[in-house]
DNA sequence: GCAAGACCTGG
DNA sequence: CAGGTCTTG
């Protein structure tokens, strides 16, 4: 059975790219919530599907290795997959009908075929173009903390967090199922849409890899009925809905195309989908379409808007609504800047509860007092956390009577 | 424009 | 309740 591989079975495998870890961090980057599909396979090297076939990467301090299995196509070669059977074998042994016929009709499109001469070229720079590695992300934190200090604070741990330039498909069609939902059901419900309805790639050790499924595939009408039963809920319609709704009135290169388009044009096309708001609109814009100034704003993210930025306006409203979701994007876009949407990511890698223990490095670093306060008060217990929030509010209530919006520009 | 409620599921 | 969206009022 093939496995997965690792840089110490053989460097003859791998092949290489010169990157420091201050411009990459794959352990911040592909666990981040940007992706859904990446899983660390083993220690520090992480596995899943760029542009059709399975990658292995892993880094050392100043550089990124990749390993590219071999696809389906091309079993029986060489090395990499188990010779072919392994995968159809799983598909027989599914009793369900409908299963089969997605699963057929994804196989009946043509396959990417890797060819026979490793065109080592091509592949550094469709690992280029997914990282996108011609962005400097050094000098970006570097100006980044110039204008914030609270981001020159977290930037000292969290490191080499970018954007990836994912496939708009597969970014638009992942964030409809992040509605009222968590990480880690996320990932469970991304794994079985593509398993279900993702053209196969071939197994490695017990993990199967499929393409993410094609606009047509979950353009049927089938669909809806088949992910309820996995588990997607009422996003279930949402999905089959957009795939259809983009084919029939759009096209199929319409959501590429949207690539060239100015960001606001963009987001407002998206959001004509089902499914579809302002938060959603802007993590495929900035996640798949080039949008660098896309910020989404969830509670999250506005929760560290007035945590550490002492962001005042809206305290009075419930959610996120029009002008606050624009208000907020806006403040930090003029704090930030034209990649506003790159250092949103960072503080929001920085604030999951699974790099915790990262975070805690920070107060190892700095012990200043007034920090150390802040945090006691946190930590302490929720009732007391609310509370001071809700003094801030009617404090902040009374402000925004007054001056609205300049109180919050001069920050 | 904003506020409620509903919406699937599971930790 | 969770990293939200849609539908009403």
């Amino acid at each position: 059975m093939a496995k997965h591989t690792v840089l110490s079975s053989g460097a003859k495998l791998w092949r290489s790219l010169a990157c420091a870890k201050s411009e990459l961090r794959l352990d911040l980057t592909l666990a981040c919530g940007q992706s859904f599909r990446w899983r660390e396979t083993a220690e520090g090297h992480w596995t899943g599907v760029i542009g059709g076939r399975v990658w292995t990467l892993t880094q050392t301090d100043d550089t990124l290795w990749y390993h590219i299995y071999q696809s389906l196509d091309r079993q029986g070669e060489t090395s990499g997959w188990e010779k072919g059977a392994g995968v159809s074998l799983q598909l027989e042994n599914k009793s369900d009908n409908r299963f089969k016929e997605a699963v057929k009709k994804e196989e009946e499109e043509p396959v990417a075929v890797t060819p026979v001469h490793q065109d080592t070229k091509e592949d550094e720079e469709m690992l280029r173009d997914y990282f996108q590695l011609n962005v400097k992300l050094g000098d970006l934190y570097k100006e980044w903390g110039a204008a914030d200090h609270h981001f020159k604070h977290i930037a000292d741990i969290f490191t080499g967090i970018r954007m990836l330039r994912q496939d708009p498909t597969e970014c638009l069609f992942s964030f409809i199922c992040t509605s009222n939902n968590h990480i880690s059901r996320i990932q469970g419900m991304v794994e079985r849409l593509c398993q279900s309805l993702g053209a196969p790639l071939g197994q490695l050790d017990q993990t199967s890899y499929h393409n993410f499924p094609s606009l047509s595939a979950l353009a049927d009408t089938s669909v809806e009925a088949r992910l309820r039963d996995l588990g997607f809920g009422y996003r279930a319609r949402f999905l089959q809905q957009n795939a259809k709704q983009i084919l029939v009135t759009h096209g199929i290169q319409w959501l590429e195309g949207l690539r060239s388009a100015p960001y606001l044009q963009a987001r407002d096309a998206l959001r004509t989908l089902p499914g579809v708001s302002t938060k959603v609109a802007d993590c495929v814009c900035l996640m798949s379409l080039d949008k660098a100034e896309a910020v989404p704003i969830d509670t999250h993210v506005w929760q560290i808007a007035k945590r550490d930025y002492n962001y005042g306006s809206g305290n009075g409203q419930k959610t996120i609504t029009g002008e606050l979701h624009r208000d907020i994007g806006d403040f930090f876009r003029q704090l930030w800047g034209p990649y506003a949407g790159w250092a949103q990511s960072v503080l929001f890698c920085a604030d999951l509860k699974k790099f915790r223990n990262l975070k805690e490095m920070l107060h190892m670093k700095r012990p200043k007092k007034k920090e150390n306060d802040e945090e006691e008060l946190t930590v302490a217990g929720k009732k007391r956390k609310i509370k001071k929030e809700k003094i801030d509010s009617v404090k902040n209530i009374k402000v925004k009577a007054g001056h609205h919006k300049k109180a919050k520009k001069s920050a």
